[in-house]
DNA sequence: CGTTACGTTGAAAGCTTTCAAGCATCGTGG
DNA sequence: CCACGATGCTTGAAAGCTTTCAACGTAACG
């Protein structure tokens, strides 16, 4: 359950990477993609169900998500699991790590996934040398903790109904973003046992506040996974504004 | 309420800064002191109950905390609240409004507070002439998250007694770091109803709560303060772990 | 074809909120 | 100086939301 392949090496150069070329992400200066690319070393694979970080550990790697979902938990020992956010193409993962030592969560990959790695002992030459990158990483940790401070705002003074609204309407923005809704329904890989170590609730009573979604006609669940069928629907029941397009670095 | 008094200029001189002579705070050269000391502005005092940020505004500012307790929060159209963390000495205020322009929650006073000022324009100098500086921002940020997502743990698994203790056992330890707590027992300074907004419950039941751990000889609450009697009973109860000591830097 | 993982439902038990009321302290205006 | 309103803390009881317990159906897999 806990397998990661091993580094397939590199397959996507940066400077073509299909990532990049997506409207939400601001354009790197040649000399910013030069020194991304020396960066990456190269590409892992891991299948659905892998565990890519774990809680306590340390790792020699950053990484950034090339494709596929994954989310990342914290456990108490008892084996509540709490999900703290969720993973999308172009996020970063493991930047907690370089700071305090060990990680303190764990990830998870909902799809199958590939990573872009990155050495964290490189980390020191790009704040020495690119100001602009350092800048574009600590933007991302501002970011992630804006998305932690909504999902405290539901997880504390949400009802189960709107919190429900909640998450999937924000899956569906962040989904959205990098161009994974196209015209189609977006489908969510989830079962209902991660929305309910998401939103704080039961197995049983998740189920019940979804149902009521979808016989609202605001979703569908089908299989292991959520289809979204009235994202605006669900962002008004949940009172929630999707934040502002803005450009965002991918590194 | 949200009176903030102006800026009252410079008092404290960063190379004599109290806070900075804490063990907790890393050594600073000799030239990243006189660039954080050109860097500030000038000091900002508000009272107990000012607001300090406000929710959807663009601020030309960020402040470091020099003494007080303040605390961040978001709402809900309809008056919740949820208070998203708590800021003491040596915090960082307003990151988040240098990366997505507005910012995204408001941080209010608990007691009377002294900030230190900075221009957030000259962010951009700091990334480029003092990248251990600008690590030390990220530094900050991903600490922030780490907070966050220990806080989101609490809320989604934890009982109503064990988010409680959890909250009190953590405030403690960072009261603690930055020398509030010395020999005698540490008083927070809150109100129950902070309490229910952070740990997303009534006021009712959270001030049941309370006297349950009051009546296990954990707590003592009086005034409109917390006191603090076994912090070690109050984490074993949450099933916290205190993260280790680290050196952390003050800018 | 038994086993496992996932989704679904009903009912009882338990936790939390809401409603109501009361007490204490503090600052203010008469 | 004292009444009065505002704020904060307490408690009991009823209502409501959520969990737990139990059971069942389906699909995928070896």
């Amino acid at each position: 359950m806990s397998l990661v392949l091993p580094s397939s090496g590199r397959r996507v150069p940066c400077e073509q990477c299909p990532l990049r070329a997506l409207p939400t992400f601001r354009d790197f200066s040649a000399e910013e993609l030069r020194f991304v690319s020396d960066f990456k070393r190269g590409e892992l694979v891991a299948e659905t169900g892998a565990t890519v970080v774990s809680e306590g550990t340390k790792s020699a790697h950053l990484y950034t998500l090339l494709s596929g979902w994954a989310f990342r938990f914290k456990t108490l020992l008892d084996g509540r699991r709490q999900i703290l956010n969720y993973v999308l193409p172009g996020d970063l993962i493991g930047l907690q790590g370089s700071i305090e030592g060990e990680i303190e969560h764990s990830v998870e990959a909902l799809t199958p996934l590939i990573l872009c790695v990155f050495p964290r002992n490189r980390l020191h030459d790009l704040f020495k040398g690119y100001p602009g990158l350092a800048f574009d990483i600590t933007w991302l940790s501002a970011r992630e903790e804006r998305m932690l401070d909504e999902h405290l705002l539901s997880l504390g003074r949400r009802t189960a109904l709107e919190r429900a609204a909640y998450l999937l309407a924000f899956l569906h923005s962040r989904a959205e973003r990098v161009g994974l809704a196209g015209d189609k329904l977006l489908h969510i890989p989830l079962t209902q046992q991660h929305v309910a170590d998401t939103l704080g609730l039961s197995i049983v009573h998740t189920n019940k506040t979804l149902r009521k979604l979808a016989s609202q006609g605001l979703i569908n669940w089908l299989d292991r996974s959520c289809v979204i069928l009235d994202p605006d629907g669900l962002r008004k029941l949940a009172e929630w504004e999707q934040p502002k397009e803005h450009k965002r670095p991918l590194i």
